[in-house]
This record gives structure tokens, sequence and C-alpha cells, in this order.
DNA sequence: CAATCGCATCGTACATTGTACGAGTCAATC
DNA sequence: GATTGACTCGTACAATGTACGATGCGATTG
């Protein structure tokens, strides 16, 4: 249900490589293309969450008719499908990072996916349902290139990254969960204060308020890290 | 967004003490309540995913018309919430674990939470976008109070909870979405073989394919543990 | 130049789905 | 018997994804 099919769908080719790139709408808007259709998308899912992306509100916005879309794009789960992982691409660690420092390189690709998903909110209750686009295998590539230079084995391989993986997904999952609405946030630990005889523990931890969000994940990374890579 | 207002809505108050619990259909329907529409509720996700369930075909499975779940509900939304939550009940550590053994607590505890939401494969993905229910604050709550008892100063408290916490939900989220589809599985590791220069490492490694997911789970786990409450 | 073709756009129409509204049923209470 | 309140449900509507077919336009071919 998550993987789509891939092949070719008979249309949208590339275009051709000759072929004049003008076509432009009376108007003045440029030629729709799956690029500023995936752009354009992510554009309206920050502003208006995953419940805001109808078809014809992104057409609007493309200055296009709705069906335009569906030449493009087969369908609406195919433009979540990409403007997910266009939102997750890795441009590599800055030129501060040495070669050497895996540690520095894991902590700065994991944290800048997690800040990248934070960046857009809707990304976190999305990944779910979602397929594996070109960035997110380019990320686990790397996670897998970077742990297996640090020494891991390749029987612990796949175990190292997923846990990784895992943890980052959901660190990020739940702090977007948590973060999007303060009110909301102090109405629930309201609601808790009023059962405070059931969950005295995490009332008393005010768990839902009070929170180093950045500094407990890269604690629980640091944790992992050292778990799955002992430090020499 | 995610969180509900969870005021009284004027209608639905408890079913009053004294009042006769008969009120059969003309055929032998037992009559609607919030426990059975839920219940169904679970049965169909279980049956359909999430995108089956419709209020139309709930209230068939239900012997009911579909607005009469509007009485007990306020809206769909209200239907997830209410099936996740009623999937991640907690019924405790077996009878074998001493109350010392706070590491067998917290190991059961979260591989029980990881098994609940593996048998019900919806409640991964729906999970990033629902409130907590009374009994996901329960599991927070045993867990806050498993590990402050384990000797987790109060001060970090927080962050170890939400540590563990976000590490089952990354492995719950991303097994689901993994192991759904054994063959949407291959054809995605066949497509990568396609690109095998682009990703030659988790190529190489098999990642989308051999997996020992419930090792990787505990083996991260125990490591988690391992920083978070040093063993002495 | 005319005919043809493939890429690309879009208007119309429809099926599906959540749910607002108000009528209807039945038992308990006055 | 009248009233009330808990509960059910049929009808209707708005929103939305998208199937289908018409249309325009540039390039290619005759």
């Amino acid at each position: 249900m998550a993987a789509k099919g891939g092949g070719a769908q008979g249309k949208r080719l590339q275009r051709r490589a000759g072929s004049v790139p003008s076509m432009q709408q009376a108007g003045n808007e440029p030629a729709l293309s799956i690029e500023r259709i995936v752009a354009t998308a992510v554009e309206l899912l920050d502003a208006e969450g995953v419940d805001g992306l109808k078809m014809r509100r992104l057409a609007d916005r493309l200055g296009a008719g709705a069906m335009s879309l569906y030449w493009h794009v087969d369908n609406k789960e195919e433009v979540f499908d990409l403007a997910l992982d266009s939102v997750l691409e890795y441009r590599g660690p800055p030129q501060g990072i040495e070669a050497a420092d895996w540690r520095g390189a894991i902590f700065h690709m994991l944290e800048d996916w997690r800040a990248s998903m934070l960046s857009h909110p809707w990304s976190a209750s999305l990944l779910p349902r979602r397929a594996l686009g070109p960035n997110i295998l380019g990320r686990l590539e790397l996670l897998g290139r970077i742990l297996s230079g640090a020494g891991v084995a390749e029987a612990d391989l796949n175990g190292a990254i997923w846990s990784l993986w895992n943890y980052v997904i959901g660190a990020t999952i739940t702090r977007t969960n948590f973060d999007l609405s303060d009110d909301d946030m102090a109405a629930a630990q309201q609601r808790l204060a009023h059962l405070s005889e059931k969950y005295p523990t995490i009332e008393r931890a005010r768990l839902l308020l009070d929170n180093d969000w950045d500094g407990a994940f890269r604690k629980g990374l640091d944790f992992l890290l050292d778990g799955l890579v002992p430090r020499q």
C-alpha cells in the first residue's frame, strides 16, 4: 500500500532535450512541471498543514486548472510522496567537519534531518505512510557508509542504521506532535492536573510542558551511539 | 489541532445508574455505546486499514444508521482517538517480574507497547496526529515511576521518558511501515538494485530485506537504558 | 502549406464521504 | 395523558479526488 509502482506510466517521459521550454499561459505563469508542483505543494503544506492540501487549491496557487496536475502526477498520494522527500534533501556536512570525525558527521546529518522535519511539521505525520524517496535513501546510505567506516561490523550494520533512524523519527514525530500547539498542551496538562491522583509522576515532572527537547535528543543520541559504536 | 476539547458537550452524559440497559433494535443488535463503537472501529481498522474506516461502514457493522454514531461521538477524529488509545491499554507485567527488577519492568512494558501497535498496524500511522489518551498517559506515568524508582534524577526524568518513548514510537512506525508489504519491499529493493551505484551500502547490506527487527529493537533499547540509567 | 501527432491543459461530471438538520421512537416522569 | 430527555436515523448537502473527453499548440511529415 505504501510503495508506489514506480514504473513508466506511459506519459510524463522526461522532457525531450530539444523541445522548447516556453509554453506559458496567456497570463504569465511559467509552465507546469513536477518541480513547480512539488515546490508549491510544500508551500501549501507549510501554510495549511496536511489537511490543507487540496488538489484544487494547489492548482489555484499554480495558476492552473485542477486537472492539469494529473498529467504530471498520478494522484494526490504521489504529491505527498514527492513533497515529503523533497523536504528531506541533505546537502552534506559543513566544511568544518573533518573526514575522520564520524561521530560529528552522524550528529550533523541526524540533527539536520530532524531540523528539516521540524521546519515542515507535516512531514512527520506523513512519514509513517510514505515510501522511501531518493533523499531518504540517500540519508540511509550515508548513515550506513559512515557507520561502516567507523568500524561497525557488517552483521550489526542494519541494526545500527535502523536504531538511529528509529530514534530520529520517533523524536521528531513526538516533538512536532507536542510542539504545534502550546495552548493545547497547556490544556492537556490542565486536564492532567485534574487527574493528579492518576498521573502524579508526569504531573509533578510537568512532562508535557518543561522540556529541553533538543538537549534530550542529543543526549539520547549520544547514548545510542556509545552503544552502537563504542568510543575507542 | 491535536488535542480535543474534552469538556462536557451537553450530550452523552454517562448513562444514569438507574436507567434500563435494554433498548434493542427490532432485530437483536445490542444497543449502541461508545464501547461497542470503539471496539467495532478497531475491528474495522484491523480489517481494512486507516482508509477503510468510514462512518457508514462502521455503522453498518454495528447494525445502526450512520448518523446514530454521532450521538455518541463528536466526529470521526474522535473515533480515531478512542480506537488508538483503546489498543494501547497496558495490563501490567507478568507475575514473574519482581518489584526490584526495574529494567525488566521497563522492557516488558515497552515491548508490550510495541507489540500492541504491531498487531494493529494502523495505530502507528495514527499516532503522529493524535492526542494523549488515558492509556498512553498511563504508560508514560508508569515509565516515569519506574525510572524515578531506578534512581534517575528528577532533572533528567523528562528527558529519559521522552527518549524511551521516542525510540519505541520510531521503531514501531518504521517496522509497520516496512513490514506491511513483503512484496512491496522486495520491489523497493529491486529498484535499489537498479540504482546500485547510488546506494551501494544499503544495497549490499540488504537493508530493506534482512532484518532482525526484534533483536535490533532490544539491542538499541539496551543501549539507551545503559545510558539513561547506568547499571550499578 | 496542410495533415498529423504528441504533449499539455482544463471544464464538466460523478462517486465518495463527513456530517448538519430535524423528525421520529420509546421509556420514565410528572 | 402530556412532557421530557435519551437515542436513532433518513435526507440532504458541501467538499473533494479524479475519470473522461475536448481542446490548443508546436513540431514533424507529406
